[in-house]
DNA sequence: CCAAAAGTGTTAGTGGTACACCCATGT
DNA sequence: ACATGGGTGTACCACTAACACTTTTGG
């Protein structure tokens, strides 16, 4: 009995998220030894006895992405018996939300084959239960995204409306009427116009915004 | 290294709720043994190898309560090294929502002194980080509220309107306007009006209704 | 001058909130 | 007859959703 307690074993697992051309996608591992040979898998790693949930979720995310003082949030701990085929693995999900002019990826080719982004919508076959866990991690951030402004933390300091909307309806999976976008956002206290416009781009000129971070502190948001 | 993952232990501990004598209450189980001797706790317990999460909450909660089939649903994993003064203890959070009328208390007198109910405004003096989870529950439990039918788990199969909103006032801890809780009520398609009125009541009688489960499948709600 | 993205208002409907009095029953 | 809890409607405001054209720039 007390042999048995002892056997478990614990580990994170990271929804790692971006916006690359246009897409939202995940960053997955390719695993190099069984069990899931050559499938790819989420970002994880044992918990340290030393370290927090969260600090454990942060090293496997600097680890792999090299950045920190990212947007992390625990998901929910999968621990069904059979999602580990050898033994008993208890993982603990998170998700984190990262610029993708930020990151620097960089692996240990001993345990990894590969790490690539992924758009959420065309995934590989998958390691354990790690499909559902993307799926719970879009699921919380799709909630999160109705009252809560995390969609700053995917994009630039500096950003158009244009830009926000779209990413707004990448992580939705549908369409918004920029009218009623732009009146909503403008109306709410998240935006600091800025003075300057756009300039690389080849069209009309657009303005740029930037996130107004004493709106969290006035609505008492969780920071990350 | 391979030692230190070993040594992790993982528990549930498990806020179960309920209301009784027009409060809402928690159940906690009085420690006989070091650490936090005769300091209160929530009713936890070690994963079996063999067992999901969600069946060693409700193993808890049956050992506990007596009580099957009710809400039940994961919360937060907590896991700060220091959270156990002994050893490295990771807990899975869960709640639990159940009906007053259904509880059968028990408890081994060997591991545990007293289980009793606690307001939550009345907490005592808490082991662990038990009182954390307790806060946490309650959040969760006002969350879901707001756009979830979770206050039928706590009311008997036929209540009043006046029985439901003194629910909804205990969850939420303020006072809710009458006219406006019955319109908003009897607008949705959460009740059925039975033929029935309460004749126990010294005063008017009042009309029972029940839920209407077909509600839960029609809105894709999960259900306990 | 054409293509492409930026920018801009009004209307109708829905849901929330504030608010006060009469009704049915038991004692 | 009175005390107690049951039951009812209206008006205002805020937010959402539907919907199309003009402006500015680069090529």
């Amino acid at each position: 009995m007390f042999n048995e307690i002892r056997s478990h074993e614990i580990t994170v697992d990271t929804v790692i998220l971006t916006i690359r051309k246009k897409k939202l996608k995940v960053l997955l591992v390719q695993r190099t030894q069984e069990p899931f040979k050559d499938h790819w898998a989420l970002p994880g790693g044992y918990i340290r006895l030393s370290e927090t949930l969260d600090d454990a979720a942060k090293r496997v995310l600097m680890e792999k992405t090299g950045v920190k003082n990212v947007y992390l949030e625990q998901l929910y701990t999968f621990g069904d018996p059979l999602r580990h085929p050898k033994s008993r693995v208890i993982t603990v999900g998170y998700y984190a939300l990262i610029r993708s002019e930020d990151i620097q990826l960089s692996f240990d080719t001993d345990q990894t084959k590969a790490v690539k982004w992924h758009s959420i919508y065309e995934l590989p076959s998958l390691a354990y239960d790690h499909k559902q866990i993307i799926e719970y991690a879009i699921e919380r951030l799709r909630e999160r995204l109705e009252y809560t402004p995390v969609a700053f933390q995917l994009l630039p300091k500096r950003f158009t409306l244009t830009q926000l909307q779209k990413t707004y309806e990448m992580i939705l999976g549908k369409e918004i009427d920029k009218r009623n976008f732009r009146k909503k956002m403008l109306s709410s206290e998240l935006l600091t116009e800025l003075e300057e416009m756009t300039k690389e781009g080849s069209k009309r000129p657009a303005r740029l915004y930037s996130f107004n971070k004493a709106y969290i502190e006035k609505n008492h948001l969780k920071q990350y």
